[in-house]
This record gives C-alpha cells, structure tokens and sequence, in this order.
DNA sequence: CTAGGGTTAG
C-alpha cells in the first residue's frame, strides 16, 4: 500500500500526527482525517501511541460533526485519560448540530461523573439553553457560575447575557451586563440584540451610540434591527453609514442577514440594495447563500418574476435554494409552475422534507389535489422521505381546502403521529370555508385543550356561528375570551413609500394624512359600489380580522367598519401617494378579510393599479380585476 | 510525547 500521505511525516508518531489531525479539524478535512485514523489503526502503533491520538481523534471528529465517530471514540478512550476537554467537544459538537437536549444530557453526565466543570463547557450550556429558549436550565447555569466564580470570565458572561436576551428577560440580561468589570465588543452587541428585540429601536439605538467600540456585527444587528421594526429610512442611512463612511466591507454573512431582514419586512428598496452589492462582490460568481438569500428576499417582497431570474442566474444550487424557489413559487399561487420545475429540481439536488412541503403547498395554494396526493403517496417509495407531521398538515390543508373534509378526517386518523395545532388548525379553516359547523366544534374543543391562549380558533368559530344565524353562540363564545382576558391580535397593513413604512389598524386615524385617506376611501367606495360592490357585512363579523366589537352595530355602522379595514386603508394611501399605473405591494400580518378581497379585485381594475397583498399564508395579487389566487384560499 | 474544548452576525 502506497500512501503519498506518509511520505509527510518523517516519523510515524504522535508528535507529528497531532499537528496533521488538528489541521484537518479546523479544515473539516473529514475524509483525509479519516484515512489517518485508519492509518493510526492499521500501521502498527504501539497501544500507548495510539491513546495518546484518541483524544486527538475525538476532537477532531467532533469538530467536523461526525458525531457517531466521536462518540465511539469517546467510549473508547479510557477513564484515566479522558478529561474535560473531551466532554466539551463532544458537547459543542451537539449543539453545533442541533442536538441541544443530547448536549444538555451530557452536561448532566458531567455533573454525575463529578468532572471538575471550568469555564467552557458552561459558555456551551448557555449557548445551548439560548437555542432552546430554556430560561430554566439557563438560570440554573447562572447559578452555578456564581458558585464557581466564574462572573469575571467574558465569554461566559456574554454567553449568559445571550441566553437571558434570547429568552425575553431583558433585565436580566442588563443586571449582568451592568455587573460586568470588563466588556468587550461581545458583550455590547449581545446587549445591543437583546434590546432592539425587546425593548425597540429607540432605546437600542442609545445603546448603540454609547458603545465604545462598533464591529461590523455590531452594525448589522442595529440595522437588521431598524430594517424589521419598520425603520425601513434609518436602516438605510446606517447602513451607507456602515459602508461609505466607516468603509465596513459586507461579507456573505451580512449579506444574508440583511437580505432576510428585508425579505420579512418587505422591504425591497434595500433589499434591491443589497443584491447589487452583491453582485458588485462577486459577481456572476454569486454565493449560493447570498443568491438564495436575495431569491428569497424578492419573492417574499411580491416580486416572484425577479425571484425567478436570479435563481436563473445562479451558477449553482443547492437544495436550499430549489426550496427557497418551489415554496416561493408556492406563495404566489404558482403551483403549475412549481410542479414543472421539479423533475429539473431531482437532476440536479436530491430534495429534502422541506422539498416536499414547498411543493404539497404549491398544490394546495394551486388546488391541485390529484398530484398532491400522488406526490404524498409517493414520498417513501419514491423519495425515500418519511412524512412528518407538516406533510400531514400540508395534506390535510389541501384536502380540506378542496372540499374533502371526510378525507382530510380519515387522514387524521391514520396518522401515526397525534395530529399538532397546525393540522387542526388547518382543519378549522376548511370547515369555515365549506360551513362545517358540527366539526368546528369537536375541532375547537381538541384545539383549546392544546393552546388554551389562542384566540384566532375562538373568534373563527364564533364567526361561524353568527354566519348561520346562532348569535348567542356566537356571543357567548367571546365571552369567553373577554373574561379570560385575552385579546386578539389586531390587524395591521403596512405600505412601503418613499423609505418609510405606514402601518394602519382598522379604522385607524393616526396617520398625519388621515384626512386625504378617508376622502379617498369615500371616493372609492363610491365607485366600487357603481361598479357593482355590494359590502357584504356578514364577512365582517366572519373575518373578525380587524377587530371590531360589533354586537351593538346596525348596518350601516357596519358598513363603515369594513370600509375601513387596515388593508383598505393601506391601499387608499397608496392610491395617492404613489404615481397612477405603479403597483402596490401591502403587508397584513393576518389573512385578508374576504371583503376585502373582493373589494381590491374591483379596485384594481377601476384604478388600473397592480395590487399584491402579502398576508399571513400567501400572497395575493390582484390585476384588472381578479386575484392570482383564484379565489382558492 | 500532553494539547485539546467555547460566545455575537443564516
């Protein structure tokens, strides 16, 4: 046997070995790694050699996240020799896998095995405890650093102040930052996250402007942070900032988080931005991350054209991106398409479950019940895919939004997992739809049980029982939740012009051109009503969307109520502070109303204006008067 | 022959 590798190493030793073995950890040369293992086996080291590599080994096994292997070794390596180091990289390996609870277990061991814990293997547990939102086990930890005194370490302090921040205690989090002797610049873009998420974008931004030190982390977090609270112009200004007057140069990892940040908020302006920084860094050489990142960003801004054309571009895919395009494709009610690219898709990737949801919604979104079906049928024998509990929530959706609601039941039943609050919530919502009181009900009473705090399944019910003329039903079911107290979210729509972002409620009369917009509406509805809108006050009850008490209205008042749906509202500003002829793109954070559907078909062929409205499960764009959904949601 | 393990930005 002839090995060119061997020929590197001057003596078959340790010595040299450890060298070689660490470089292909940090390389995650995992193949080359390998072959060393096996010479190590195979070339006749002597016993004590070789267990002076096994840690080596281990570390290095863990490192590129083969954990069976490290595992293996980390029962071979024998008591004497293992010590805390080889607990944490095998610990660390877990949660850079997402394994957390295998990570916590072996925590646990550590404590049982009385190993002496140090700092490092706690900077994991937080992180960890960060991941899973687990303030519990997290406080605990704090606990023990305490006890260890181990409050002076940095990292561990940080680490802790992550895990408080990402868990929603935010005082917390600042009584160790303010406890601190020594920060670095860690410690305040930890902080700076925690509070833009919690406490918003003035008080980060104070914070932000008191650090004695900014990074170039630093300043993606502030922007990102402005981009997804709305701050669509000050994001953008700290941003050139960033980049034209501190010459921060944007990496890939920027990039992405940028592009996401746009991709949630629907901001496209510097969304638009970003993607031709890009292209100016690389090129036609475009990241497959930063390309899949900016498709993404596009379809979830509306533009699913663009989307197409740049995942066109790409010099190479990946699965990510294939998904990034089918479940974008999927939102807009493109499922034809969708299902056309997909055979390209298994020439070129292998598809994962998501895969599999991305295109179940596409059939869903797109009323294709037949190669659903064929697909979900398939996915083991075909794809080698076991279904997990979304595909089932796909199916069920797509039987039940057909009309099928027996099937979608039988489905249920034989599911080999107990069904989730997405699949009976999915359920819910074909019954509204296809008037399934009975149903409803059963499906209401398993969904409380499983989240007593949700008031959307309440508020549809109750809807539903107003529709077929049971109003004390309908009544006292929002009892219930008055006096349990708990209040629906509300409906909002937002509207991107000129860098700012208008947000409306429903009936809302904050904004400074609120005179301009009710004279719109009025002169909209107007001509809505002559081309024969007929308000159809029963879906305002039935949508519940925008949070209106009604019991005590008449008619008209209720008229008034759905003319001034936060979607609506949204859609008059744009008519006027946008040129004629340029769509409008809204945001809602719930679905749209199904007046309002009907409503924006008429307008955007009266106003000939390209309306899309991005809502809660897809978008909806509506042109010369019909809607890219087809009326199938 | 004794180092090796960790935090923020998808």
């Amino acid at each position: 046997m002839k090995w060119p590798i061997l020929q590197a190493f001057p003596s078959f030793s340790p010595r040299y070995l450890r060298p070689f073995l660490r470089l292909c950890a940090q390389q995650s040369a995992l193949i080359i790694g390998k072959k060393l293992h096996a010479l190590i086996l195979t070339t006749g080291l002597s016993a004590t050699q070789t267990s002076f590599l096994l840690n080596t080994l281990l570390h290095f096994y863990a490192s590129c996240g083969d954990i069976l292997s490290a595992q293996k070794l980390f029962v071979e390596i024998p008591h004497s020799c293992k010590d805390i180091a080889d607990w944490t990289a095998l610990m660390s390996s877990f949660s850079r896998q997402n394994r957390p609870h295998d990570a916590l277990r072996l925590f646990a061991q550590m404590l049982e095995n009385s190993i002496q814990i140090d700092d490092v293997p706690m900077v994991c547990l937080f992180s960890v405890c960060a991941w899973l939102r687990d303030v519990g086990v997290g406080s605990q930890g704090h606990g023990c650093v305490v006890k260890m005194g181990f409050e002076g370490k940095v990292k561990v302090s940080n680490a802790m102040m992550d895990m408080y921040g990402k868990c929603g205690m935010v005082r917390e989090m600042r009584r160790v930052f303010d406890e601190m002797k020594e920060k670095n610049v860690v410690s305040w873009t930890v902080v700076l996250d925690g509070v833009l998420k919690w406490e918003g974008v003035r008080s980060g931004r104070l914070l932000f402007d008191e650090m004695p030190e900014r990074n170039e982390v630093a300043w993606t977090i502030m922007v990102v942070g402005c981009v997804g609270s709305g701050f669509s112009k000050d994001g953008f200004l700290l941003l050139s900032e960033m980049v034209f007057h501190w010459g921060f140069k944007l990496n890939h990892i920027t990039l992405c988080s940028l592009l996401s940040a746009c991709a949630q908020s629907g901001d496209v302006v510097m969304g638009r931005w970003v993607h031709v920084y890009g292209l100016k860094l690389m090129g036609t050489e475009m990241d497959i991350m930063v390309g899949t990142a900016t498709l993404d960003m596009y379809a979830k801004c509306g533009r699913v054209d663009t989307a197409v054309k740049v995942f066109e571009c790409m010099p190479r895919r990946n699965v990510v991106s294939w998904n990034a395009m089918l479940s974008g494709l999927a939102m807009h009610g493109r499922g034809r398409v969708a299902l056309d690219m997909f055979p390209r898709m298994i020439e070129e990737v292998k598809p994962d479950d998501l895969t599999f949801i991305a295109v179940l919604s596409a059939c869903s979104h797109s009323g294709l019940i037949d190669q659903g079906s064929y697909y979900f049928d398939n996915l083991e024998s075909l794809y080698g895919i076991t279904p997990k509990i979304d595909h089932y929530a796909c199916m069920v959706d797509l039987l039940g939004r057909a009309g099928r609601l027996e099937d979608a039941q039988t489905l249920i039943n034989q599911m080999p997992i107990p069904p989730n609050e997405v699949v009976l919530g999915s359920l819910l919502g074909s019954c509204n739809s296809h008037g399934k009181l009975q149903l409803a009900e059963r499906v209401l009473q398993k969904l409380t049980e499983m989240n007593p705090l949700n008031t959307e399944y309440h508020i549809l019910l109750s809807n539903m029982y107003a529709l077929a003329g049971k109003r004390q039903k309908a009544n006292s079911l929002r009892k219930v939740l008055t006096t349990k107290g708990i209040r629906k979210v509300p409906g909002m729509s937002s509207i991107h012009v000129d860098g700012h972002v208008h947000q409306f409620s429903a009936g809302d009369k904050s904004h400074p051109r609120t005179q301009e917009i009710y004279l719109m509406l009025d002169d909209m509805v107007r001509r809505l009503r002559s081309a024969g809108y007929i308000p159809n006050p029963a879906s305002q009850v039935f949508s519940g969307s925008d949070g209106i008490e009604d019991d005590a209205m008449d008619l008209e008042e209720k008229e008034q109520a759905l003319f001034s749906h936060s979607e609506k509202l949204a859609v008059c500003f744009g008519l006027l502070s946008t040129k004629p002829g340029t769509p409008l793109y809204i945001f809602k954070n719930l679905r749209i109303c199904q007046d309002c559907h009907a409503a924006l078909k008429i307008v955007s062929k009266i106003y000939y204006r390209e309306i899309v409205v991005r809502d809660r499960n897809r978008f909806h764009c509506f042109k010369q008067g019909s809607c890219s959904c087809c009326d199938f949601w």
